[in-house]
DNA sequence: CAAAGACATCAACTTTTCTTGATACTCTGT
DNA sequence: ACAGAGTATCAAGAAAAGTTGATGTCTTTG
């Protein structure tokens, strides 16, 4: 059997992607997670060495890597007891690509007077 | 007279761009600033447009506006007893531009066993 | 098999961020 | 000058995020 989805939706882009770039923003919020990523450019990285060069308490650390991880901008690798971190590239993609999404509509920049600008309050 | 900055500097990127990037994804991290921004990339809107499309109660929205003003992500623009507000796409270009920044640097993938990767805990 | 290293996870606590309701400010029309 | 609309700001409380230290789980090595 199957289900047509409808789509009634009263307020559209509510849920879906937004929610995704919510997460992703703020996976990007931190300078403690920027400066992982930062030393993920060079390639992959265990956590000992990360501890290291950020001198951040190993659980702290941890922590950061799960945000990163579970907004999929990094994936991790186990070998033997080490665990090795990388960018995942095309979460990388995705911020860009919401960066130029957000970007005005064209025919959107106001001139003055011109209708659709601020069909605002009386 | 001239200062020829030497960089003495122990831990590069630590502060400049990095906080700079923390605010703008900040701003971006969360759902009710994204609607805005999605309103407004259809042009320029006054407060109580938002307020009617996003149903949010006025001072939680003067709140949000804030955060993007501070950011540097929309200007204002006062007329009269309205604040229109506006998309600054410059903005937005930073954060495409920290996206692209943010990519592996060319030869960090990993190719197994490769010098470099993993110069690691014994 | 015991000991130690590399991580992840958890609980308690601190800090930051959001929300809400009240209040203040600034124009505008009368 | 007054009343009311459109906003901003502030204080107090609620919720979310981050930090720290302890503990647990694998895994490797002696």
């Amino acid at each position: 059997m199957y289900y047509t989805v409808v789509t009634t939706t009263t307020h559209p882009r509510t849920t879906p992607d937004l929610d995704r770039a919510v997460t992703l923003f703020h996976a990007l919020s931190d300078a403690t997670r920027l400066s992982i990523l930062e030393m993920l450019r060079g390639g992959e990285r265990c956590v000992c060495e990360l501890q290291d060069e950020l001198e951040a308490a190993q659980s702290r650390l941890s922590f950061h890597l799960k945000v990163l991880r579970e907004a999929g901008l990094v994936s991790d690798r186990r070998e033997g007891r080490w665990a090795y971190y990388s960018i995942v590239p095309e979460a990388l993609g995705e911020v860009h690509d919401l960066a130029v999404g957000m970007q005005p509509k064209k025919g959107a920049l106001r001139v003055l007077g011109s209708p659709g600008a601020a069909s605002c309050c009386r």
